[in-house]
DNA sequence: TCTGGGGTCCTAGGACCC
DNA sequence: TCTGGGGTCCTAGGACCC
């Protein structure tokens, strides 16, 4: 890369300067908030879930603190799965013949119920932090971002640049987070996972491929156990085994993500840090508690996430002009369908009856979870931010028809599918 | 690891157009 | 009437991420 020194006039290195990116990442996020707002729960083990009440058999940890992984709790486990490794303290009756006081304390957990809306108001306190520290912040999602500081600081004090954002997080809002800083948006991310939690990593320009190399490929971001399976088959164990790898073999098994993955493993990336576009689609979905048969209780958990999906896009100022439904049958088999309009609409009515229709070729089989999902979104038309001045937008020649408003679709006509399309 | 919920991106085949 | 080649859109499925 471009350490040592650099020679007046060569080519390519015009504005080459390695850019400086820190990846920032919560550690245990979720239960990080509510030990913002229980103090008491410091020290014990937190899990952060759904599905754990009594009655409620299914249900997965969203989070679960260090504490809590120390019994084999994991995120995206069944919570039954972790209700057994690590019980569940507030179940538990002191009065009951085998209450225990000190195996309580030692051998249980909180569990607290996801609470989206707290974890947005503390995450947007720390996203305040991350915009006063770079001139470019990209939110990947509620707990993890990049930054672009290239301007801010340099290589030789990288360190104490992210010092001083991890400190600033703790002090203002009470958050311990993990940074890692490098030349490259895929590695800053697997330098703020190297140390974790509580890390700081930094990975310099002439430091890349030695750091990244004896990494195992599923550290690479992308690589999920399908691909690192595959590529363990091909004999590639770790990123340096990628790197140094024949690129072709790469690219003709997994295409396009071949040759990416090829070059993230020698730390070529050429990405810059970029501000979130507007979201692509927006979907609900719900499982039930055991595979449901019969037509009308998924009939009505299909509109009531149609509704859900409808006024999502409607507050947050979306058209939409593909509406789509997913059936996910036993074992787990995931089925979508999906239907595009000639025009982007907002009309919660006509999500509901075509989510419906879509429906109808599941209505019969057994089905453990259902969703709805608008996509094709607009915001033009509603964009709060943009004042008038704006002539119209070039797309609104298929106004919604008036005609599909209100009781027309009260008639359960299950008959003809197709009509409903006909009004516009 | 017996499976929650909300997203993104890629691929592949078919329709349709020129 | 057997048939090229390029481009775009739509749909379904799959891998992956948090």
């Amino acid at each position: 890369m471009a350490d040592g020194p650099r020679l007046p006039g060569v080519e390519d290195d015009e504005d080459e300067e390695d850019p400086i990116i820190l990846h920032v990442d919560a550690d245990c996020f979720y239960a990080a908030c509510e030990r913002l707002r229980e103090p008491e729960l410091e020290d014990d083990p937190v899990v952060v879930g759904m599905g754990y009440e009594p009655g409620e058999t299914n249900g997965a940890v969203a989070t679960a603190s260090y504490e809590a992984r120390e019994f084999g709790v994991e995120s995206a486990q069944a919570i039954s799965t972790a209700l057994e490794r690590l019980p569940r303290r507030a179940a538990l009756n002191p009065d009951a013949d085998d209450y225990d006081p000190e195996l309580v304390e030692s051998e249980t957990g909180y569990y607290r119920t996801v609470d989206l809306d707290y974890y947005e108001s503390v995450a947007s306190e720390v996203q305040e932090i991350l915009h006063d520290c770079a001139d470019v912040v990209r939110e990947v999602s509620i707990d993890e971002a990049y930054l672009e500081v290239t301007d801010r600081t340099a290589w030789e004090v990288a360190d104490g640049f992210a010092r001083h954002v991890k400190d600033r997080i703790r002090r203002e809002v009470g958050i311990v987070v993990s940074v890692g800083a490098a030349p490259t948006m895929s590695a800053a991310k697997i330098a703020s996972d190297f140390d974790k939690p509580d890390g700081l990593t930094v990975v310099r320009p002439g430091e890349l491929r030695e750091f990244l190399a004896p990494l195992e490929v599923d550290l690479l971001h992308g690589v999920g156990p399908v691909t690192a399976r595959e590529l363990r088959e091909m004999g590639l164990e770790t990123a340096g085994d990628v790197a140094a790898a024949d690129p072709e073999p790469l690219v003709e098994r997994f295409g396009e993500r071949g040759r990416e993955l090829y070059d993230r493993a020698r730390g070529d990336d050429d990405r810059r840090v970029e501000p979130k576009g507007d979201p692509k689609s927006f979907s609900r979905e719900s499982a039930f508690a055991e595979p449901v048969s019969e037509p009308e209780p998924k009939y009505e958990q299909i509109e009531t996430l149609a509704a859900a999906v409808a006024d999502r896009a409607r507050r947050e100022g979306a058209l939409y002009r593909t509406v789509g439904v997913k059936a996910v049958e036993p074992p787990f088999e995931v089925n979508t369908r999906e239907r595009s309009l000639p025009g982007p609409i907002d009309e919660p009515k006509l999500v509901e009856r075509i989510a419906r229709e879509l429906f109808a070729e599941f209505e019969r089989e057994p089905v453990r979870k259902v969703g709805v999902r608008v996509a094709n979104l607009e915001f033009a038309a509603a964009d709060q931010t943009s004042l008038d001045g704006w002539a119209g937008t070039p797309d609104t020649e298929a106004e919604p028809a008036d005609g599909t408003d209100a009781d027309r679709d009260g008639d359960p006509n299950p008959e003809e599918g197709q009509s409903s399309l006909e009004d516009f």
